[in-house]
DNA sequence: CTGAATCCGAATCGATACTG
DNA sequence: CAGTATCGATTCGGATTCAG
């Protein structure tokens, strides 16, 4: 019965190694990792916006966390900033091209969990039950 | 310009939101941004391990974080884990048939990284050499 | 409006020691 | 081998205050 993982095992594609802790791939992982960043992407892949929206758009981010994921988005490449010197000021959030891609990555999870909560529910329910008596 | 946008836009397929804090979902958002989650999943998509092996093949991983990742991935029905009474016991480790899809999303991550470090990088640069004089 | 700066408790994580 | 237990160190993250 273990056949098929084989005939499924695809190589990496590249001299990468996620595994690795010397590999730059990691960095990606720890970036998507961090707590928001994932929903900002997500949020910004329906078009620009500023940053009260997007504040207001994802329940519970505090303005500091947003910030700083902005900053490390902007950084990476994966978010575009623009100000616009009105008074006040006017600033607004954009994913780059590199940025969209990785959104779509995003939601590929995004529809994964949708799909799935259910499962995951049920697993706990059953796992907490297994594990009441103990 | 942005009626790509639009066109592109799928809404969500059903009563879920990630963006509400009160969405389920989000806990699994939660759960992949765990630090280990990622990698602990990729290392089980080849096939069974045991505790030792996992933790040789991710660098960098601690004993204690690996079985805390190991514990909420089973508690969550994504890892089974199977164990002998062996001397010294033997404890395996293999993903479920949901843990396996969501291998398979992390997995695209894991190649999103592998094609874009390059991109990144660059984009690193650029940024600190922009604020470099700040 | 968009943020930077600071304070501070909570959560995370690693190293170490110990167990069946 | 496969953990549990404990203890600091660091980090995270929210609330608050201030500024351009």
């Amino acid at each position: 019965m273990l056949w098929y993982r084989y005939l499924m095992e695809t190589s990496p594609p590249a001299p990468y190694d996620v595994f690795k802790l010397s590999c730059p791939s990691r960095e990606v992982f720890v970036r998507v990792g961090e707590r928001w960043t994932g929903l900002v992407l997500l949020g910004l892949r329906q078009g620009t916006l500023r940053f009260s929206q997007l504040r207001r758009q994802i329940d519970g981010i505090s303005q500091k966390m947003l910030t700083q994921t902005l900053r490390g988005l902007e950084r990476d490449g994966l978010v575009a900033r623009t100000v616009y010197p009105t008074v006040p000021v006017t600033v607004e959030y954009d994913l780059t091209p590199l940025g969209r891609s990785l959104g779509d990555a995003m939601d590929v999870l995004r529809t994964w969990a949708y799909t799935h909560i259910g499962d995951i529910n049920a697993a706990r329910q059953t796992y907490e039950a297994a594990n009441r008596q103990l």
